[in-house]
RNA sequence: GGCUCGGUAGCUCAGUGGUAGAGCAGGGGACUCAUAAGCCCUUGGUCGUAGGUUCAAAUCCUACCCGAGUCACCA
């Protein structure tokens, strides 16, 4: 049996209206870490679209169109934003495809054969103006909290699903595994909601039809039922029993910290259901602010990504949204901030020292990597590339970008100490000549590093470094974790050095 | 309102009982290979507030203030 595949998830995004920097934020740490893991074993990375519900319903009628037109017309619009930020995704589901309609429909058959399925009837209070069903806790003084009429109630046959046949269960799974809801916060917060008692959760709509049909013509399939079990569709349950084992259970499942208690209570209890392991992890991360507001449409302070991209470039982006903050909590974004990093950590840190050292290993030794007896760096470092590689597929980017800025950081310090320019210029000292080689040789081989460490974050301009360096071959397969400072070999010719990341200033 | 998380230098954050840290920004210096970048030195904090426990608290406890999330059918 060859090594599990890696799987991991985004949350499959809800398009009644357009994608913006959240979405590529999710969707770009996903990348991360699927082309981390990639790097030394086989890996699955799958995004997608949640198409049915009341939300999207309403926006394509008020658009004038189908739903489906709708959907249809609105996915290549997230499409083009994770292209555009160098998502490579291995597959895309779309919750309106058959291929994920067959496995909602027999999910839920097969969850009514058990009984874990179950027709029951929903009672509420129902606002008949707002058309909007009330929890009895928001009334105010017993009327509708938006509009102040009376409410009625309204009772309504509806299909359940046994949740709360699974609260012992999910408890002991909590308690058992502490780690595998992150961060520490989310993990209080559910096991919280656990603690305090589960109801049964409806899993059928009448109000609209915009949804996966009930056989029995009872209605449509609730959204988020549907949604969720996108995760096991596109990866062949019930129709590829050999794809569907090799990457079940999904190694990581990302989502936004507002939609944890469906994917840590709802999720794991179809899961139990249909006899399914647990993700290995689910991670409720935080959002991108705008001076400490989230971003929305609602609040007209959505950022345009694809501005962003285009204005930045991807990588930096890619590079600002990992090591900004640490991952898990909100962070605020700004143009001033991005500009900040580009140019300090990208531009003058380590593009800078790209193009010193390639600079002067062509002045010093024509572009040819020299013969060098000693080392000034690989003591220090060799346990870099495995604790870096670890780092980042815990989600810790921030410590694993800042550890490996050490190596920028030594790197630079040791062409001050050693300074080459000194060195070259007493030709007739033989040992200034040895290490004039050994400097120069250190600094191409780090450079090699870090170009393979930083690919999986920043794709494109990691390339263009393997390139300057005067590597020819896919820099993407190149293993971080097996690194070796001397797999650099005398002899070798580096290429021509450009600016990476051209100092940028604020415009606007 | 209940619960959860956060409030540490101008900015972004580390630090969970034992003399307050990093990076960036600011100031000074020596150099020149380089994207006026890099290197060295340096200014800067009564660790949200008020109490308490302790020989000792940013770190534990209590109350309060501020910010964020969530509280079950919008997703």
């Amino acid at each position: 049996m060859s090594e599990r595949t890696y799987y991991v998830t985004t949350p499959i995004y809800y398009i009644s209206g357009q994608p913006h920097i959240g979405h590529a934020y999710t969707t770009i740490v996903a990348d991360v870490l699927a082309r981390t893991a990639r790097t030394s074993r086989s890996s699955f990375f799958l995004t997608g679209t949640d198409e049915h519900g009341q939300k999207v319903a309403e926006a394509a009628e008020h658009a004038g169109m189908s739903p489906q037109a709708w959907c249809d017309a609105l996915v290549p619009r997230w499409q083009q934003l994770f292209a555009s930020y160098d998502c490579a995704y291995d597959d895309f589901i779309r919750t309106t495809q058959p291929r994920h309609e067959r496995v909602v429909s027999a999910v839920f058959e097969q969850l009514r054969a058990n009984g874990d399925v179950y027709r029951g009837t929903y009672e509420g209070w129902y606002c008949v103006s707002d058309e909007t069903f009330w929890l009895e806790s928001k009334l105010i003084d017993g009327n509708c909290p938006t509009c102040g009429r009376p409410v009625t109630r309204l009772t309504e046959e509806s299909w359940f699903f046994r949740l709360s046949a699974y609260r012992q269960r999910l408890l002991e799974h909590f308690r058992a595994n502490p780690e595998w809801v992150r961060p520490r916060s989310a993990y209080n917060e559910m096991l919280a909601i656990l603690e305090g008692g589960l109801e049964d959760l409806s899993i059928s709509r009448t109000a609209f039809d915009w949804g996966i049909p009930i056989a029995d013509g009872s209605g449509v399939i609730y959204v988020w039922f549907d949604a969720l079990l996108n995760y096991i569709s596109a990866i062949g349950w019930s129709s590829d029993n050999a794809a569907f084992h090799a990457r079940w259970p999904a190694d990581v499942q990302l989502v936004g910290k507002e939609i944890a208690r469906f994917h840590t209570i709802v999720w794991p209890a179809v899961l139990m259901a249909l006899g399914l392991e647990l993700p290995r992890l689910v991670y409720a991360h935080g959002w991108i602010t705008v001076d400490g507001q989230k971003i929305g449409k609602s609040l007209g302070n959505a950022v345009d990504a694809f501005v962003l991209a285009e204005r930045y470039g991807a990588d930096t982006i890619r590079y600002f949204l990992l090591r900004e903050a640490p991952f898990g909590s909100d962070f605020s974004y700004s143009e001033e901030k991005i500009i900040a990093r580009r140019n300090a950590d990208l531009g003058n840190d380590l593009g800078n020292l790209l193009n010193r050292s390639i600079s002067m290993i062509t002045k010093y030794f024509s572009g040819v990597v020299p013969l060098s007896t000693a080392t000034t760096f690989s003591d220090a470092f060799t346990t870099l590339p495995p604790r870096y590689t670890e780092a980042v597929l815990d989600l810790r980017f921030r410590d694993a970008l800042e550890d490996a800025w050490t190596l920028v950081s030594g790197l630079n310090r040791s062409i001050d100490e050693h300074k080459p320019w000194a060195l070259a210029k007493a030709t007739d000292d033989s040992e200034a000549q040895a290490r004039l080689a050994t400097v120069m040789y250190d600094l191409i081989a780090g450079l090699r590093w870090l170009a393979i460490m930083l690919a999986p974050i920043m794709p494109d301009r990691a390339r263009e470094m393997w390139h300057q360096l005067g590597f020819t071959d896919d820099i993407a397969l190149q293993s971080i974790r097996e690194l070796q400072w001397h797999d650099l070999l005398p002899g070798h010719h580096v290429g021509t050095g450009a600016p990476l990341f051209p100092r940028l200033e604020l415009t606007s």
